[in-house]
RNA sequence: GCGGGUGUAGCUCAAUGGUAGAGCAGAAGCCUUCCAAGCUUAUGACGGGGGUUCGAUUCCCCUCACCCGCUCCA
């Protein structure tokens, strides 16, 4: 039974140090959170996962790790500067335009009460650049990694020789002054983003698009999400963001609702067409900005030797709506009997932020103690994540202890390990609780083997 | 931003117009302790600011943050 409230998540992840609230001692930073130091390894490795499943175990896709700070420019010809904004409603009587939440339903101008339902405007996160901060010189935050993923789309080839199909992954932090940050790291104003574009054939589009939507649903499955809890909602066309011709939400069953966890758009040509210089030469199927500033023709030839604007398929995730859904998967309360509970974070054992604790079963013995420091240290360089020494001193507090944060395996050293040879430790399995022996001698391979 | 609710130790909660109690967690120590709640010791809080009052954690105002709805979409 996965958590139920956010309360619960939010209570462990304070509690543990995954998750704490940004500038916690001065009340806060309304939509800003901080990954603590259970939550940085997390994220971290799922982060990891997701290189690895986009990058290392393709040969399709090439990486980019691209600046936050954004010329004015690349969210002019995005379209962002015209659609991405703050809510703004018309009175249709005397075409004034006001933010909707700085009037009542009633026009200010003339009182009317005829207006046009809400649409957003500018919710992009300005800043000056240079030591003059007279408004002349500005860039915003990103307000989405996949606008540099476009603008560098012609370096990444050329240097490269890439051929459709094919993508390019980034992740990284991004910013919107979202109006109502809601539901912990849910919707926050700073978030982190793991996305692909994918180029491909004008035409393919479509098929590459379903193609996506599978692949993406067994990489959650693959982070522990149950298939079950996946809703695939398909994007109405009257609904769809300004970029989009058709969308794929993967959504999951958060503690607040079903909701998304990752797009899947088919953003066409419309991105390179937006960024690329000579648009009347491309055979664009988008309409596109006029765009009289771009130095490059964002193109690419293709088998028969033509130039084409590749169309792309988007599968973009957010980072931190995936910490949040693994560890509300992963949430169990465990009835034990006779009174007893536990609860466990049933993390996949690639995601757990610490992968083996050492504990000694009796911590003011210094020949137990040792033995576990020396352990420790052993296993360090086995490169299979973090090894944290547990001593809190009473065995089963320890238990419990690496239960709540998801830790797959405790290695406990008794004395049994001091006064026998050869030396063994037990190592205690999270999920069953079982455990057995092992001689020290046979725990690195022992560990490699289960965690790589 | 609007409407409704909330804000007491790290977490979960209690009490009160007159100097805030507990459980768990955390720290130090005891116990040849393998699955929480054994013993000892010390430690820890009224989100922030202003007002009313002899006195405010308690009443009022403002602010900040969180939760629910409108909205939103990674």
């Amino acid at each position: 039974m996965p958590a139920t409230t956010m309360e619960q998540l939010v209570s462990l992840c304070k509690r543990r140090g995954f998750i704490f609230q940004n500038a916690d001692i001065y009340g806060g930073l309304q939509g800003v959170y901080d990954y603590g130091p259970l939550g940085v390894e997390l994220k971290n490795n799922l982060k990891a996962a997701w290189w690895r499943a986009m990058v290392y175990e393709r040969d399709d896709v090439e990486g980019l790790d691209a600046a936050i700070l954004t010329n004015q420019k690349v969210l002019r010809y995005s379209g962002h500067e015209d659609t991405f904004s703050d809510p703004m409603v018309d009175c249709k009587k005397c075409k004034g335009r006001f933010r909707a939440d700085h009037i009542n339903g009633k026009c200010p101008n003339c009182g009317s009460t005829d207006l046009t339902e809400p649409r957003p405007f500018n919710l992009m996160f300005k800043t000056a650049i240079g030591p003059v901060d007279d408004g002349s010189s500005f860039g915003y935050l990103r307000p989405e990694t996949a606008q540099a993923i476009f603008t560098q789309f012609k370096n990444v080839v050329d240097s490269t020789s890439r051929k459709l199909p094919f993508g390019i992954a980034q992740i990284g932090k991004s910013f919107r002054n979202e109006i109502t940050p809601r539901n912990f790291i849910f919707r926050v104003r700073e978030f982190e983003q793991a996305e692909l574009e994918f180029f491909v054939e004008p035409g393919e589009d479509e098929k590459w698009h379903e193609i996506w939507k599978e692949n993406r649903i067994q990489w959650w499955v693959d982070q522990g999400l149950k298939r079950e809890r996946i809703n695939i909602y398909t994007t109405p066309k009257d609904d769809l963001a300004h970029y989009a011709k058709a969308c794929y939400d993967i959504e999951y069953q958060f503690p607040h609702g079903m909701e998304e966890l990752e797009g899947i758009a088919n953003r066409t040509d419309y991105d390179l067409g937006n960024h690329t210089k000579a648009q009347e030469e491309m055979n664009l199927t988008s309409h596109c900005h006029p765009n009289p500033d771009s130095t490059q023709k964002l193109c690419i030839m293709n088998d028969k030797n033509q130039w084409v604007v590749p169309f792309v398929v988007e599968p973009s995730m957010g980072v931190d709506r995936g910490v949040l859904a693994v560890m509300t998967e992963a949430y169990t309360e465990e009835d034990l009997g006779e009174g007893n509970s536990r609860i466990v974070l049933k993390l996949k054992k690639h995601l757990a932020p610490i992968k083996v604790a050492v504990i000694p079963l009796k911590k003011n013995n210094e020949q137990i103690m040792n033995k576990c420091h020396e352990i420790k240290q052993n296993l360090l360089k086995l490169g299979i994540g973090r090894v944290a020494l547990e001593n809190t001193g009473n065995i089963g507090k320890a238990y419990r202890r690496h239960d709540e944060i998801g830790t797959p395996l405790c290695i406990t050293v008794d004395f049994e390990t001091i006064e026998q040879s050869p030396e063994s430790v037990t190592i205690r399995d999270r999920d069953t609780m079982e455990q057995h022996r092992v001689n020290v001698a046979d725990l690195p391979n022992y560990l490699r083997e289960y965690f790589l």
